[in-house]
DNA sequence: CATATAGCTGACCGCTAGTCATTTCAAGGT
DNA sequence: ACCTTGAAATGACTAGCGGTCAGCTATATG
């Protein structure tokens, strides 16, 4: 006996529901990808998934709780292939660009990260919100401890280095986020402009200015 | 004869036709500074001025546009601002912290800079948007000439700190896009780490570890 | 086979950005 | 002083959004 939901029968037990959230939690971040955050509308997901747009409300409250819950998904995704790579120690420039490898790789985690604090998080109850933090400070300690033996760093300073490489990844990667533009379109002065915000070298150099800068500071204030 | 051209009077001439615009951003900057970027409606802005929404189209093609205008306008602002307060060499932490006070002060410019590339630029059209981008352009070398003897760097150097300190203000200064939460809902560990992304020591720490890194660099470089 | 429970539905609400046929105003010519 | 004319202003309208909830119906249980 399958336990599996099949589309248009109800999810009675706790397990099937499980299912049933977790179904439209993958028919979501497929049409995320496909549409982007702007674009992505209740109703065309429900479509998508062959239900009803009320009944997409009974396993999420708002849409920012969709984007929330692949949020939370994606970091979890993105940092253990991170963590993976990091088993052995390496220069600080080798770590940013594992770090923002993975992050690029992977199509849901950075749109929402820059979305997370402005849009996503303003639309969703307290405690799933609260909920959400937790997940996140597990992972900022999960990454702190490889990050430290990987970096010969202090755990402390690991933690700051973490911390800090998020919020350059939100600033370095934003450029990613404009218009698709025709550089045929551009003159020469604005593609130059657009060319110097690259956010792959944009990263790696000021994470590896931070982290020499963090190396630095405890070394010299014991 | 004054030119004003008093509501619910036609701006015929060019220059009552830049009146009228004036009026409706500076409108749309009050109305903005209250309500804020997602609850700004285009028909509760006509409301407040006194027009009808159409007229609004008239003077701007879309909502972005008023926004991508109050954005250039800002920027105009606040680098003025920190551009009078480099008269002076100093060190990298007394000017990270001048920049960072000057880009808080302006209620309109943060906000507005972390929605530009992933909101506002995408439902402006092209020209309006190249235009934009070349004031980003002259502002930019303008910042840096004062930079560069403020903090005594070669031009590239004091262009490369000032496209950095953008990336980085934006970055930093996102966890205070956050909703406003009551302190006493939340659990400690999620208060410390709120306390731990306060925008001002992120910012001015990272933003002299990049300053002396990039100082350094290029000391070796030569 | 009947009943009660609860998953599911979709019409509906109040709102949005943006459009455009129509109205209105006022300057310029007579 | 009046008329013509062109363009500024209008606001009803469209298509679509997120979210709601009274009513429908599938299904587990008695």
């Amino acid at each position: 006996m399958s336990s599996v939901v099949a589309i248009n029968q109800r999810a009675r037990t706790a397990e099937q529901k499980a299912q049933r959230r977790n179904a439209v939690l993958e028919a979501a971040e497929t049409y995320f990808l496909e549409v982007g955050y702007e674009a992505f509308s209740m109703s065309n997901l429900a479509k998508n998934i062959g239900i009803a747009k009320g009944t997409l409300y009974l396993y999420f409250e708002t849409r920012e709780e969709i984007f929330l819950t692949l949020y939370e998904q994606s970091l979890v995704r993105w940092s253990d292939i991170f963590i993976d790579d990091l088993r052995e120690t390496m220069t600080s420039q080798v770590y940013a660009r594992k770090l923002l490898t993975a992050a690029a790789a992977d199509g849901t985690f950075l749109p929402l990260l820059i979305r997370l604090e402005h849009l996503i998080e303003h639309n969703v109850a307290l405690p799933r919100l609260i909920q959400s933090k937790q997940v996140f400070i597990a992972r900022v300690e999960k990454i702190a401890k490889v990050t430290a033996s990987s970096l010969e760093l202090s755990e402390a300073q690991a933690t700051e280095v973490v911390k800090t490489m998020g919020v350059l990844l939100i600033g370095a990667t934003q450029g990613d986020q404009g218009p698709a533009l025709d550089e045929e379109d551009l003159p020469q002065e604005v593609q130059d402009l657009i060319a110097s915000f690259s956010s792959k070298p944009l990263f790696i150099k000021n994470a590896v200015r931070i982290i020499e800068g963090i190396r630095m500071e405890t070394a010299f204030s014991i």
